[in-house]
DNA sequence: CTGTTAGCGCTTTCAA
DNA sequence: TTGAAAGCGCTAACAG
């Protein structure tokens, strides 16, 4: 036991088991890393082993990190935990970076800009290796590229218009064209959309995706000028509201942008005495685990979140080693369930 | 610009700073730093300042943490991000600790013992400050109470039966209470449960309160030998199948253990065509976000996770400082939905 | 194969 | 009020 005691690690010091063992410092050092176990006499090596154990010493990854400058640690940075789409998105980016031994440092934005940039500065204070931005919106790109010239960053799930940096993201046009196609094919001549917040690059993106599709298919759409603020549960009650109370002629399909929005969506509906799919069908995006479980079970856009972690893990992973990475787009799926139906 | 570039924090060093500025390194480090700040002259403090600011100095945590012993990092270790009730306790206790200048640093265990070792052993390794533990089961109590010896620990929303360490819980007794009272209110007189993991505490605990009040009203359980083995959506659906399989006489009312369990109880009993609340009333607990609105809307029992958030945040904070803490037992409250309904 | 040495960037005595 | 100096625990040359 060394004798200041403001030692969090758990107490025990190189230097401890050093002389515990009778060996150098730098011997121990050298007999506990993975890399450099060859450089140090088998025999010794077991007998430091024996004593670090004994003595219950851990590695201070505080003091590592100082003297060469890698913490193991991955920053990533999300916009709000309560979005389950995440979830398997940071399983999956967990799981590929504890592979390398490296551990995520989850934060979360709440989706605000200043929140955004205290986080990152928080990160890069607290030397991160690297980070993984699933909570980019276009007010935080100045910031988060001057962040990319100290370390590597992979924007991840949600895409940033005119980045240069890598991207691991889903085709959200394509997403936006799924739905559109659904409804064409079930025969839909009026439909609409409660859109997500514009400055969050995915839904812009579903945005032209769906109306492309709609016009190539001759589908008319009822404007709803408001946009939501959050892509939460509240949000969608409230676009849908604005639907319900200023249109005269009522689409019978509805695209949410997300199936939050399409919950909340989907509790005013009811509220309204408007049955869903019977008078009108509706659908959402991502996926999320439960919406295929409850009442009726949601229409919406596979998000491929294991995919987008894992990618993203090993991009960051690779982008450590030095090596270059291409951004990559996933294709997304439509997941038909009772949420909307073919017009009689 | 230092000669090294090993430099993720920005590359601008202390030392930078003071050479530019025409200082001593110590004179910057007082300037900069709010508890020394008056250690300084004004004149000159307020020109180091500019000076840092100009070359974009941020300050370098893995130093200080290494000098000082602490991190301002607070551990946060959770089980499963797919379960939304927590995402309220930790925006609390980020906003608590926050205010601090700390900053928690997320894990998540998926409810694996090994992984919540691993993570202890990772954030410990790590120096945090202090941590909370959201993820405790039985079998982590062990390498819990023995981290606990090393830096203060707050077991926040999950109890942990027998251990030392201060909580900040939820009285799930009581919650458990409340179901069945609410059931016999309501006039049923033969229920069951659908029971969580036994080997976290809250389950046990609600399944206490629910089968004591059962016997004061004089409600009948039939008893499914089965407990889930996650409390996630999956094993509410396998429970309800055993239930539905194995039983005779069926209950009229059925309390899940919590909403995610709910959850899949209700998509497998619609598969059966059982309906809710018509032929069965269902409750579930923690009243997550999303199930006030789906249809039916769930009866469950609300779990006040800003309040532990912010009690877990602020005791932290106290034991950081020295102070003593005394555990606490926040109260549940039944919200009643349309998932429940009087028998005839 | 092992020991010596020199710091990483910062805080914090102790002197001046 | 400021400077000098020591050192937190560890790694990584360089010697031997």
């Amino acid at each position: 036991m060394s004798t200041k005691e403001n030692l969090g690690a758990g107490g025990v010091t190189l230097l401890d088991v050093a002389r515990e063992a009778g060996v150098h410092v730098s011997t121990v050092s050298r007999a506990l890393d993975p890399a450099h176990h060859s450089r140090v006499k088998e025999v010794t090596r077991q007998h430091i082993e024996a004593v670090a154990d004994r003595l219950g010493y851990r590695p201070d990854m505080v003091a590592r990190g100082l003297k060469s400058g890698r913490t193991a640690t991955i920053g990533v940075i999300v916009a709000d935990l309560g979005n389950t789409f995440i979830t398997p998105v940071i399983h999956a980016l967990t799981a590929a970076v504890e592979s390398a031994g490296m551990m995520p440092m989850i934060a979360e934005t709440e989706d605000d800009h200043d929140r955004f940039a205290n986080i990152l500065d928080h990160m890069l204070s607290r030397r991160v290796d690297a980070m993984i931005v699933m909570s980019a919106r276009s007010a935080d790109r100045q910031v988060l590229e001057s962040a990319g010239r100290i370390l590597p960053i992979v924007v991840a799930g949600r895409p940033l218009d005119g980045t240069t940096l890598p991207e691991v993201v889903v085709d959200e046009y394509a997403g936006g064209r799924l739905i559109a196609e659904h409804f064409a094919e079930s025969g839909h001549s009026l439909v609409a959309q409660l859109r997500g917040p514009l400055d969050v690059a995915n839904f812009p993106r579903r945005d032209a995706g769906f109306t492309a599709a709609c016009h190539e298919h001759g589908l008319e759409q009822v404007l709803v000028p408001e946009t939501a603020t959050l892509p939460v549960i509240a949000e969608g009650r409230r676009i849908m509201e604005a639907l319900i109370s200023t249109t005269n002629n009522r689409p019978t399909a509805i695209f949410a942008h997300n199936d939050l929005m399409a919950l909340g969506a989907l509790s005013r509906l009811r509220e309204e005495g408007i049955r869903v799919p019977d008078d009108l069908s509706l659908a959402g995006y991502n996926d999320l685990p439960m919406v295929g479980h409850i009442s009726p079970s949601l229409t919406t856009v596979n998000y491929p979140g294991k995919d987008v972690g894992r990618l993203a893990g090993e991009m960051i992973l690779r982008l450590l080693g030095g090596e270059q990475v291409e951004s990559c787009t996933l294709k997304p799926e439509l997941v038909v369930r009772e949420s909307t139906r073919a017009t009689h």
